[in-house]
DNA sequence: CTTATGTCAGTGAAACTGATATTG
DNA sequence: CCAATATCAGTTACACTGACATAA
């Protein structure tokens, strides 16, 4: 068993083409807008939780603290976000949207939404919460024994 | 309606993180073999489908033609395939795994289907092939009406 | 003439690792 | 001293676009 993999049966497979297609449909829906991926996911995050510092974001999106920087220091000179020069307390700096930011925000969370919306709608209905939560569950059972 | 994305409720989002966590996974379990997703993928579809011309193998991979010439490159450099230096036909040159090649990518093969394995045991049984289905339709809706 | 393929060359975006300073 | 953060700097992995020759 564990033998080999099926490219026609496989799960792996089949997930890496879903994410792949939603990816490009994502960077073409956000092109217009001048985001990629990351920028957009960095500004939803900040959106939803405002206040967050470069390192709470790099671990939210999945990237390194050092890329992080790069990331915002692009958003801010757009005028995108602001942060304090000065570390209100230790060295972490909150970074919150500007309301430039929150307004391109909304457009990108629309576009993205529609995206996410042309999506499911191939699927039965009442499917996508339980894809989600199967989703989330590979998610977990990939993360927890990394190192065993 | 279409209005934002709801990160906590996101199907698009747990897609994402399922598909990062299976490329950091596949990469963890290729890494000891020296091979990236992208060269195991091309490995494991040389193996289904011997004599594929490096054209067919980027459709089949998702990358372009000149790309896939610098990946089977690498893995001819080290004996894994071999290409006619001819054409028997036309300009295509058909790829074949060499012995060497079909050995790494059992081993390989194993590796990722452990990991796949460990991906699905957290999903309720029987649900592995209404996943992939959920993904392909995913897939199929997204590339669907791309140009219009 | 058109299409598909192989191939050479340059480019680019996006992440990475390493090292250092600062703060609690 | 230690852990977390920010930030500067260099680097690397990887795939891309462009251009051209060749074969059916």
């Amino acid at each position: 068993m564990a033998q080999g993999v099926e490219l026609d049966t496989s799960v792996g497979y089949a997930l890496k083409q879903a994410a792949a297609a939603l990816r490009t449909a994502m960077e073409t829906a956000l092109r217009p807008l001048d985001l990629n991926v990351t920028q957009y996911a960095c500004l939803e995050l900040l959106g939803q939780r405002p206040g967050l510092s470069a390192a709470e974001l790099a671990r939210g999106v999945f990237v390194t603290r050092q890329s992080m920087q790069t990331v915002l220091a692009g958003l801010a000179d757009r005028g995108l976000l602001a942060r304090p020069t000065t570390a209100p307390q230790g060295r972490a700096l909150p970074t919150a949207l500007t309301p430039d930011g929150a307004q391109l925000l909304t457009r990108a969370s629309s576009a993205v939404a529609a995206v996410e919306q042309r999506m499911l709608v191939a699927l039965p209905a009442g499917s996508a919460g339980r894809l989600q939560g199967d989703l989330l569950a590979c998610t977990a059972a990939l993360a927890d024994d990394r190192p065993s």
